[in-house]
DNA sequence: CGGTACGCCTGGCGGC
DNA sequence: TGCCGCCAGGCGTACC
């Protein structure tokens, strides 16, 4: 489900939600959704403080007392809820925190893509999966100059280059086509093709895009929701994602869609050309 | 090393 | 209506 957008919008949920709680006990209903031990995982997390959420890339870093940091990944359709204990579990709930208010944080996962490891907090980059992620895509991380010398040294399509992570992180599908679009430029156009000036543009693009979407609460495709259970309103502001057969909006050729990276995407073929 | 293909899972949809 | 194949916002691993 979720890219950089609706990862942070989760995260400002759960802040809100379960901040300084207490976690009594830990159900696991299926085991593949945690890497490492199962058991130890929950011996681990018993009686410890939910101290704040972190975000990297697309992983949320829940702080825990002495020094624990669990990382999620919701990979496709993970989402976090907090209910009352008393409530039914739903049918794909598959971890459950038992908080010591009565409540329950519980991750919900249609297609138990999603992943949770337990680490030292502060050793994140010893976690190969972590340590090889790119700067995240704020003005202030994301610099120009760094991107372009970046990507003339990636031999394939931009857009793989930009779902990888290594570069800049928070891009997948839905916002790699519409930044893609927005700059002009073809999906399968080698990285290392880029001029100066089209990394700028796409530079600048992806910053805009992404903290646009962050402000409307994410993009609702299919069936993302936040911790509150709201979707997001970016889907409105979707230009080519999801409209092949419509008109571009820049020029009305119909959208097209192909297979880029094993990925269905969107494209208008006038004004996004390879070079 | 860098690049690409496949597996992980379930459910919804369109075509027949 | 029922079944089948395909598709889905992501990543890790195996293999070249």
């Amino acid at each position: 489900m979720p890219e950089l957008p609706e990862v942070e919008t989760v995260r400002r949920g759960l802040n809100k939600l379960v901040l300084g709680q207490v976690v009594t006990d830990v159900n696991v209903v299926f085991e593949n959704i945690i890497v490492g031990d199962p058991q130890e995982f929950v011996a681990q997390l018993k009686g410890k403080t939910l101290e704040k959420i972190d975000r990297r890339g697309k992983y949320l870093l829940f702080r825990f007392s002495d020094g624990i940091t669990m990382v999620s990944h919701l990979r496709m359709e993970g989402k976090y809820f907090v209910k009352d204990g008393q409530e039914p579990l739903e049918k794909h709930s598959h971890i459950i925190f038992k908080l010591a208010n009565g409540k329950e944080l519980r991750y919900n996962d249609v297609r138990k893509f999603g992943r949770m490891e337990l680490i030292a907090t502060g050793h994140e980059n010893e976690f190969k999966n972590l340590a090889k992620l790119g700067v995240e895509p704020t003005p202030t991380a994301f610099k120009v100059d760094e991107f372009y010398q970046a990507l003339q040294k990636k031999n394939k399509g931009i857009k793989s280059a930009l779902l990888d992570q290594t570069i800049v992180v928070g891009l997948g599908n839905i916002y790699v086509d519409e930044v893609l679009w927005m700059s002009q430029i073809h999906p399968e156009t080698k990285a290392n093709h880029l001029t100066l000036a089209e990394a700028t543009v796409l530079h600048d693009n992806i910053i805009a895009e992404l903290a646009e979407a962050v402000k409307a609460g994410g993009t609702t495709v299919r069936s993302y929701a936040d911790a509150f259970q709201n979707s997001g309103s970016f889907q409105f502001a979707l230009q080519v994602y999801g409209k092949q057969g419509e008109p571009c909006p820049r020029c009305r050729t119909p959208i097209e869609k192909i297979r880029v990276a094993q990925r269905g995407t969107h494209f208008c073929p006038q004004c996004q050309q390879v070079k």
